[in-house]
DNA sequence: GGTCGAGATGTTAGCGCTATTAAAAATGTC
DNA sequence: GACATTTTTAATAGCGCTAACATCTCGACC
């Protein structure tokens, strides 16, 4: 660093500044030192950065058994950012139960952690959100369906996610459609449900929805599809509420020799490692889990640096991240009935 | 730290030797410095640690697209042992192209990492030990098949996994077995296929081996099965050499209405998320993976450590990490053939 | 022209830890 | 018991960076 400011001949504070987009630096001599960066090469030193800070820019992060792919698109997009940023990810497993939850946070509070990351399923933990409070530790939840008054938010539109995919299947023609519900305690099983109902109540010629319960697991899935292909007038598609249970889906209706997409089109949710690993890959809808990662490291980031002088005031953040719908070959056509 | 060397009665540098486990503390003031840390519930804090290393404890971490479980698994563990030891975990990613590989070391390297680990399927890569040799920067191949002589390796015992594997279903009474090969640009595809083979010729009564190629695909697992199952005399077991190909393996029993484990037992490998998420859960063996990347960290930490004074001298380390057999409901008895 | 003030930069003092060097205590030797 | 030798402990100086405050620059205004 001191090279860099002899470089750009300035001090090595005007560097700093620089570096962190500190604003009250003339736009030339940050240009300046810009550019002495970039001659030198330097990149600033995050333990150092983490250590003069007063050990602010420590975040944890939770995480329990989640759908696996969901947990490496978190760390790697949460790591990245942590590198970018200098900070320090603190990473700490709990299983669902309360205790657990609050044994790891505990673990993570007195580990001196700004902020603490609660990806699905814990971004809807009440007694987790509440017991972070209690210690005047940032909260965001990523990955849930409602906005909070009480925590950060970080998520996506689940429900114009389900209606962007059920309208999908609408043009194809489906008029008869299932939906496997998510499990019951997390919140963005209810906004799926509602964009699907939402779409389905709206169309013209009406449609008509086949609702069966589902918990994410592959198994529900598989299970659900069983009892709506049993029905005497089966579905001709059927949304998941996740991958896995989409891929459940495909398992059940190739058990009883139907085609997918040919007899059956399938949709899942999340765009997860199994969507592509299945045959056919699945139509799904993609959630941008790297970058809300990202987006809540820097949100424990902002905060807990705004935080310090400025007294707890307004509402907690909630930033929507843009989904998108990927469609790939398990959904068609809806079959000419013979 | 001040509070702990006063509350214990000795100097913060004491403090320090005891936290490190460097030689040359005397036994008692050990222990009552380790009191001292626990009454005060002291932890280090890596970020200073890391700084007055001089920067050493910077690891760095490659990462293409693998099977997604794997990854997270290989992340938790480093970062566990990151955060436990003091060091920086620094991740790049990278593609399969020998550009992009080429590409992410360069990046590492100038980030000042004192080594790296190379998870599969990079743990193959010669291109990538090489480079990382050239710039004088510890490699550590995690998940390779074969003990190296120019870079550190962790990895399981391969061949004897799958040897237990074949002998499990050997005594289940197969005597058909299908078996689907990995990708052939790793080496562990090899020393699975060799263990298989080897049970295979030694056992009595004498038992039939069906071998098809695989890439560790879905897809490609479900296609091997296909051709297996499609034979007049059909193997009665098949054992995938990872657990996405035993999944599409299971998937192609179902679509020809085959029941598993009843007409067809299934057997996978690694022990991924997707061992559980399908139905049947998978019978596969356990790679301890996080645990391997625990141990390539604490490598590089080590060898960062003592090569300093000591010219590069000694052996690569070897380090073999215990695998499990998990016996779950894909696998049964022989079918009695009618 | 001189004073004031706001914005732009520089200075200094640590953040928590470890290397290094110096000192003290324990051990051994004759 | 005096001295050399080996442990074991203490003191001090940074690691690379940023917060807080000190200083400077320069135009505005009386």
């Amino acid at each position: 660093m001191d090279q860099v400011a002899q470089h750009a001949g300035v001090s090595v504070m005007t560097v700093s500044r620089v570096m962190n987009n500190v604003p009250g630096v003339k736009k030339t001599t940050r240009e300046v030192v810009m550019r002495a960066v970039k001659e030198l090469g330097y990149s600033p030193n995050a333990a150092a950065r983490s250590l003069a800070r007063h050990g602010s820019g420590r975040v944890g992060l939770l995480y329990s058994n989640p759908s696996a792919g969901y947990l490496s698109e978190i760390l790697v997009g949460a790591l990245d950012e942590a590198q970018r940023s200098g900070a320090l990810l603190v990473i700490e497993k709990c299983d669902l139960s309360l205790e657990s939850e609050k044994a790891a946070i505990g673990r993570l509070v007195s580990g001196g952690v700004a902020g603490v990351i609660l990806p699905a399923p814990h971004a809807d933990s009440q007694p987790a959100i509440a017991e972070l409070q209690d210690h005047g530790v940032i909260a965001v939840a990523v990955g849930t369906g409602r906005s909070r008054s009480d925590a950060n938010v970080v998520r996506m539109d689940d429900f114009a996610a389900a209606a962007d995919m059920t309208r999908h299947l609408l043009e194809l023609g489906h008029r008869r459609i299932g939906f496997v519900k998510g499990a019951e305690n997390q919140t963005v099983s209810m906004e799926r449900l509602l964009g699907f109902e939402h779409e389905i109540r709206n169309t013209e010629p009406a449609a008509t929805a086949l609702i069966e319960p589902g918990n994410f697991t592959y198994r529900s899935g598989f299970e659900a599809a069983e009892r709506l292909l049993s029905d005497p007038q089966p579905p001709t598609a059927i949304f998941a509420s996740n991958d896995d249970m989409a891929a459940g889906v495909v398992a059940a209706a190739h058990r009883r020799g139907l085609d997918v997409p040919g007899d059956l089109s399938v949709a899942g949710f999340d765009d997860t490692h199994i969507a592509t690993a299945v045959w056919p890959e699945l139509t799904t809808v993609r959630q941008p889990v790297a970058r809300m990662a990202e987006a809540a490291l820097r949100i424990v980031l902002d905060e807990s640096r705004s935080g310090r002088d400025r007294a707890r005031d307004g509402k907690p953040v909630d930033r929507m991240l843009p989904h998108e719908l990927i469609v790939r070959t398990s959904s068609g056509q809806v079959p000419v009935r013979n």
